[in-house]
DNA sequence: TACTTTAAATTGATATATCAATTATTGATA
DNA sequence: TATCAATAATTGATATATCAATTTAAAGTA
């Protein structure tokens, strides 16, 4: 018995889900794009992951941020251009790039920063940490039941 | 006194909600692109709002979808080319378009929906009724926050 | 009616996502 | 050592996101 005219539950979780978090996205996006034009919010995202992991691989950090090493490797090359990292091969196994973050990359990183946790909190106003926690523990379960 | 080394938990739980989700799309989107390679995932999230509001301006889509109107022309453009759906103009109204899903659209509507419907629930397991209610009270509180 | 404003959709340019294919290097092994 | 397999990063092609600018049509107004 089929019944298939509107969606489970499961899939209106996620759809709320995925509203919420692209307006956060825009939102974030536009502050930026006003205030720090010299980055996105992906490349924020990249570019902080180095920062705080020197000598990632970029398979690694395209894992940890869930991107595409494909992405990452773009991502970077534009973050090279503007000069807010730097890039050259590694002696010891070629394969491999070293990063860095500058100075620029480091002021900008910053100022970025606390522009994206002005928006995170004023975003989660209203709710408790208790429950923050609470779904922080549930959004993690759904990325391991995911993969 | 700056202490910027490590993000606030609100970055951080942002951060835990962007990684669960794109898991959870990537999966779908590799089910998706093996059994049922005529759509993805964000042709399926229009073309179900188009089902389900046959005389929605496009404006009115992207923003129930929160996507921007010029991806929503150009999701809109690739579904006609596969015959998903009809896109005709409106003779009352000239600037506005009729949007109508075609058979093989509904099929793969449907097709696909079940695939997504699987995703959504494996990755949920664990997850109950009551907190994924609760989880989406919180997340419409936060899509209001961020607008 | 002529002019301006608003509305709906599209187009252009650039950034990112995704998958496949490719390059370059290293490692393994027959 | 020569060959083959695995690893790290890049590149190509296409889809989507974002913002600005443009097109076309409708509505409002002097």
């Amino acid at each position: 018995m089929a019944m298939k005219t509107s969606e489970g539950i499961s899939i209106r979780f996620f759809n709320n889900l995925d509203i919420a978090l692209k307006s956060y996205k825009q939102g974030v996006q536009k502050t930026l794009a006003k205030n720090s034009k010299d980055i996105t919010f992906d490349q924020w995202q990249v570019l902080s992951i180095i920062k705080s992991n020197p000598e990632m691989k970029q398979i690694e950090i395209a894992a940890k941020a869930c991107k595409d090493t494909a992405s990452v490797t773009r991502i970077i090359e534009l973050m090279q251009k503007k000069g807010l990292l730097t890039r050259e091969v590694n002696k010891e196994n070629r394969r491999r790039t070293i990063l860095g973050v500058t100075e620029l990359g480091e002021k900008i990183l910053i100022k970025a920063g606390d522009i994206i946790n002005e928006h995170s909190i004023v975003a989660l106003k209203g709710i408790k940490a208790k429950r923050m926690k609470r779904m922080r523990k549930d959004l993690k379960l759904i990325l391991k039941n995911s993969r």
